[in-house]
DNA sequence: CTGAAAGCGCTAACAT
DNA sequence: ATGTTAGCGCTTTCAG
C-alpha cells in the first residue's frame, strides 16, 4: 500500500511566508489579521494542504468519529437506523464507523476499547449482550432499545404504547381472540414493554391474553403451527384471529407460513408487526406495523451522545409510535 | 464530551522498569528478551494500557480503516455489500467507515479526501458520479460495478453472462417477447453490460429485442404503462410475456404495478430481476433473479485494496452470477 | 538486546 | 496580532 508524505502546516507557513502558529489559526478560524489569512489560503490551495487527522487527533484527543454498533447491517430496520445516523453524523462533521457484532459480545468490546482509545468519540449501540458491566461511567455510549441500567442512556420507541396500539388496533377490527408473539432475546430490554402494552390493551378490553413465547434455537414455523392448532382445538376460547408480533421479521415468517396453509389475511387472521419496515427501504410496508421513529431515534442518539450534559435527557428517552396500514389488518 | 487521559506507553515503561523502546518492541512482536518481555506484559495488563492508535498513526500513517462508499444503505443490495465488507475486514484487523453518498459527489470526494490524509488507508467505493477525474494514480481505491478507466480497479459480477442468463431462462420457459427493462443513471458502468447479454441472447434465439430505458426523473410505472399498452396494440410483434429489469428494486415495482392491473405472473408475463435480493436479507427471494455474488464481492474488493500489487488483477475483475428461481417464472 | 533520543504534524500556551 | 516552542504518544534510529 502506498502512502503519501503530503505538504504539512511547515510547508504551508514556509509558504505562505508566515509562522507556523498562524496557519494552524487560520485553519482552526481564530483570529488572524485579513492579508496573512489571505497568504495562508493562497499557500493552502497552491500546495493542496489537507490537516494530517492524526496529528490532531493527537493533541485533541478528538476523533469526530462515532462508532455504529448494531446486530447486522442486512436486517432493514438496523440498515435504517444505519442510514439516519450517517447522514445526520455528516451534517455535523462527523464520520461513522460501522460495526456489525453478530450478537457477539467480544466484537461489541472491541469498538468499547477503541472509545477508550479516543479512537471514537463515542457509541451507539443496538447489543443483545449486556455491556454495562464493561462500560464505565465516563465512556460516551448510547444504547438503542435496551435499558441495561441508569448509567447507560437509552434511547427506544415507546414500545409500552406500541404494544398497546397494536393491541387495539386488532381489537377495533374485530379480533375476539388477537395473541402475541414474540422471538428473540431473553435479555430484558425495551422491546418487553410491547408485551405489557399488549397485557393491558386485552384487559381494558376484557379479553384473556394469550402470548407465544418463542426462544431462540426454536423452530419458528413449527412452533407456531402447534400454538395455532391448540388454540383452533380449544373451546373455551374463540379461534386465534389476530396476532400481533413483536417484529416485522417475526411477522413476514408467520404471513408466509398463514398463505402456505391457505389462511386469508387479512380475511380468517389479522396481524399487526412492530419496527415499520418497508420493500427495498421505501416501496411499501410489508404488514400493518407499528412504525419506530427510526429518524428521529438516530438524531436523538447523535444529540445526546454529542450533548455535554447527558443528566439533563430522561433515561430512557422515549420516541413515539405510529400505526401503518400495510394490508393484513382491516382497518 | 469527557476525555481520557489513558496510561501511555512511558508509564508502561516505568511501571515494568525498562525503557520505552522496549515497550514499543513488545507490543509491535520484535524480538525482547523474554523477562522483559514478561514484565512489559504485566504491566500492560495491570495498567490496562492501550495503544495510542491516533500516536501510532501519526508515524506509520497507516489507520487500519477502510471507507466504504455507497449510495445508500437501506438498498438491500448495497446493505450486504456492508455486511460482508465489515465482517471480512474486522477478521483482517480492520475497520470500515460507511459513507452514504446519496450519489452527492461532493459527499463522495469528502472521503477521498480523507484518504489523502491517510485517515483511512483505502476506499471502496459504489458510485453513480465519475470520479475517476479526481482519482489521482496511486490512491487505493476499488470501484464496484463501474467500470471507469485503468487507473481505477473495477470489481463486477459478470453483468454479461447474467443479462444473457436471464434471457435465455425467459426464453426457455416459453417468451415469445421478453423485453429488457432498465432504469437509473446514464453513466456508463458495468451495468450496461446486462443489456448487451441481452441483446445477444435475443439475437442468439431469433427474437427481436425490445428495450424500455427509463431515465432518471421519468415516472416508472407511467413509462411502462405505455410501453406495455403500445406493444399490446402492435400486431406484428407478440405481446410481451417476459420482463428482465436491470434489478430487482425495479422488477418490484412493475410486478407491484402488474398485480394492480390483474396479469398474473408467471401465468401472463414472466419475471427476472438481478441483484439477488431477499426478504430481510434472508427470508426468500422476492422473484426470479440473477443473484450477484455478494460476499464474494465484498471479499475480492478487500483483498485487491490490501494487495501490494494491484496490477497482476484483471481490470474489470468479474465474479460469476447465479439464477435463482423465485417464483416470478415457470422454470 | 536494551536505552536514549529524535521527530511524525499538530495545537496551545507563551513570549514578543 | 504574530512568532516561537513544548509536547501529545508513538516508532525507529542510533549508541551503548
Amino acid at each position: 500500500m502506498s502512502r503519501y508524505s503530503n505538504p504539512t502546516m511547515k510547508d504551508v507557513a514556509r509558504e505562505a511566508g508566515v509562522a507556523l502558529g498562524t496557519v494552524s489559526k487560520v485553519i482552526n478560524n481564530q483570529p488572524v489579521g485579513e492579508e496573512y489569512r489571505i497568504k495562508v489560503e493562497n499557500a493552502i490551495k497552491s500546495l493542496d494542504y489537507k490537516v494530517n487527522t492524526y496529528a490532531r487527533g493527537l493533541k485533541t484527543k478528538q476523533s469526530y468519529t462515532i462508532a455504529l454498533i448494531l446486530p447486522d447491517i442486512i436486517n432493514p430496520f438496523f440498515a435504517s437506523i444505519a442510514h439516519y445516523t450517517e447522514l445526520y453524523l455528516f451534517e455535523l462533521n462527523y464520520k461513522l464507523m460501522l460495526c456489525c457484532s453478530q450478537g457477539k459480545c467480544e466484537k461489541e468490546l472491541f469498538y468499547i476499547n477503541m472509545a477508550s482509545q479516543n479512537k471514537v468519540d463515542g457509541i451507539i449501540a443496538l447489543t443483545y449482550s449486556d455491556i454495562s458491566s464493561y462500560v464505565s461511567e465516563d465512556l460516551p455510549i448510547i444504547s438503542i432499545d435496551r435499558h441495561f441500567n441508569n448509567t447507560v442512556l437509552c434511547v427506544a420507541s415507546d414500545n409500552y404504547t406500541g404494544g398497546y396500539l397494536a393491541t387495539e388496533k386488532l381489537i377495533g377490527a374485530g379480533c375476539k381472540h388477537p395473541v402475541y408473539i414474540r422471538t428473540g432475546s431473553v435479555v430484558y430490554g425495551e422491546t418487553n414493554k410491547r408485551k405489557y402494552g399488549y397485557l393491558d390493551a386485552c384487559e381494558h378490553n376484557g379479553i384473556t391474553p394469550d402470548i407465544l413465547d418463542l426462544t431462540d434455537g426454536d423452530d419458528t414455523i413449527e412452533c407456531f403451527r402447534n400454538f395455532l392448532e391448540q388454540s383452533y382445538e380449544r373451546k373455551d376460547v374463540p379461534p386465534i384471529d389476530g396476532i400481533f408480533t413483536v417484529n416485522d421479521y417475526l411477522g413476514f415468517q408467520l404471513i408466509e407460513y398463514l398463505h402456505s396453509i391457505h389462511k386469508d389475511i387479512p380475511e380468517d387472521i389479522q396481524l399487526v408487526g412492530f419496527d415499520g419496515i418497508q420493500h427495498f427501504g421505501s416501496l411499501g410496508y410489508y404488514m400493518s406495523t407499528i412504525a419506530q421513529p427510526v429518524e428521529r431515534i438516530a438524531k436523538a442518539c447523535v444529540d445526546i451522545l454529542l450533548s455535554p450534559d447527558k443528566s439533563k435527557y430522561p433515561n430512557p428517552y422515549l420516541l413515539p409510535v405510529e400505526y401503518k396500514y400495510g394490508g393484513t389488518t382491516l382497518l
